[in-house]
DNA sequence: ATGACCTGTCGCACAGGA
C-alpha cells in the first residue's frame, strides 16, 4: 500500500476550486491539507470535494481571512482545533486518520505571516508569530508527540539559506530573519524531534521554493521564491517515506494561480 | 528596490498577505 499527502496554501478555496479539483484528479493524493481557504465552514465547497473522492473533511474556517481544511479519501476522526496566543484565528485543525495499518495524527497549520517589521516590540503581528512558535515548541515537547504525528502547512518561514533566492538579501525580511529561522530550526530539532520530509529527499544544497510573490512581472524568470510550506513527521512516520516533491508548475496553472504551490510526500 | 499585486468585505477603500 502506498499513500501520499499534500499541503497547499490555496489563497481562497472558492476562487480556486477548479484548479484544486484538477490537482486532485491528476495527482490523487490521499490527504490534502489546505490553508487560507478564506471562507466560513458553511461556505466550504464540501460537495465538490466529496464528488472528487474526498468525502472525509475537517474544516476550520472563518469569514474572509485565514482558515484551514483537511480533505481525505480515508475516514477522519478526533477532529479538533487549537487556539494559539489567545487569538481565535482559524490557524490549526487536526484529525486522526486510520489507514488500517495504524493511525496517524495529521495537523494542518497556518502560522502567522508576521507583518512587515521584524520587531516584536513595535509590530504585534511579528510578536504573534514568535508567540505562536513558542507555544508550538512547548506543545511538541509533550509525550504525545513522541510518535505517530505528521504536521504540514504554511509555516511562513523559509529556514535554510537555500530555501530563499538570496539569503543575504532576505536576512531582514520577515520569513527569513535569524530569529524566525532559528525558532523554526529549534522546533524541528527540539522536543522529540521532527523530520523535514521534503529535505529528507531533496538535499539542502539545492534551491527549493514553494511560494513566489504576485508582484513579480514574471515569477518564473525572476525566480525570487521562498520555501514557506512544509511537511514534517515524527521519526516513526518519516521512516516510511519514498519521495517528496514541490509542484513548481502549479504556480502557472490558470490565469489566476495561488502564489503557493502544492508540496507532496509519498509513503510506502 | 523583491516590486508595484491579490483576496474578501454589508466594497467604491481597506486590511491582510509575505
Amino acid at each position: 500500500m502506498s499513500v501520499s499527502v499534500a499541503t497547499w496554501n490555496i489563497n481562497s478555496v472558492r476562487l480556486r476550486l477548479p484548479i484544486v479539483l484538477d490537482f486532485l484528479r491528476q495527482y490523487q493524493p490521499d490527504v490534502l491539507m489546505l490553508q487560507e481557504i478564506k471562507c466560513t465552514n458553511d461556505q466550504f465547497p464540501a460537495n465538490a470535494f466529496t464528488e472528487a473522492g474526498y468525502p472525509y473533511q475537517a474544516v476550520h474556517g472563518q469569514k474572509g481571512y485565514h482558515g484551514v481544511a483537511i480533505v481525505s479519501k480515508f475516514p477522519l476522526t478526533d477532529i479538533s482545533s487549537k487556539v494559539f496566543c489567545e487569538i481565535p484565528d482559524s490557524r490549526h485543525v487536526s484529525a486522526l486518520l486510520d489507514f488500517g495499518q495504524g493511525a496517524v495524527k495529521f495537523h494542518n497549520f497556518y502560522i502567522p505571516a508576521g507583518g512587515d517589521e521584524p520587531d516584536p516590540a513595535i509590530n504585534p503581528k511579528f510578536k504573534h508569530k514568535l508567540g505562536f512558535l513558542d507555544e508550538l515548541k512547548h506543545w511538541f515537547a509533550t509525550p504525545d508527540f513522541e510518535r505517530g504525528h505528521l504536521i504540514a502547512g504554511d509555516f511562513n518561514i523559509a529556514p535554510h539559506e537555500n530555501d530563499v533566492w538570496s539569503h543575504k538579501q532576505l536576512l531582514k525580511v520577515v520569513s527569513h530573519t535569524p530569529v524566525e529561522t532559528e525558532a523554526l530550526t529549534a522546533l524541528l530539532e527540539g522536543g522529540h524531534g521532527w523530520v523535514d520530509l521534503v529535505r529528507k529527499h531533496i538535499p539542502y544544497d539545492q534551491k527549493l521554493y514553494s511560494w513566489w510573490s504576485y508582484r513579480a512581472r514574471d515569477w518564473n524568470a525572476a525566480d525570487k521564491g521562498r520555501r514557506l510550506d512544509h511537511i514534517w513527521a515524527t521519526a516513526d512516520i518519516a521512516a516510511h517515506t519514498t519521495g517528496a516533491e514541490i509542484l513548481r508548475p502549479a504556480r502557472g496553472w490558470s490565469d489566476k494561480p495561488s502564489d503557493h504551490v502544492p508540496v507532496i510526500t509519498r509513503f510506502a
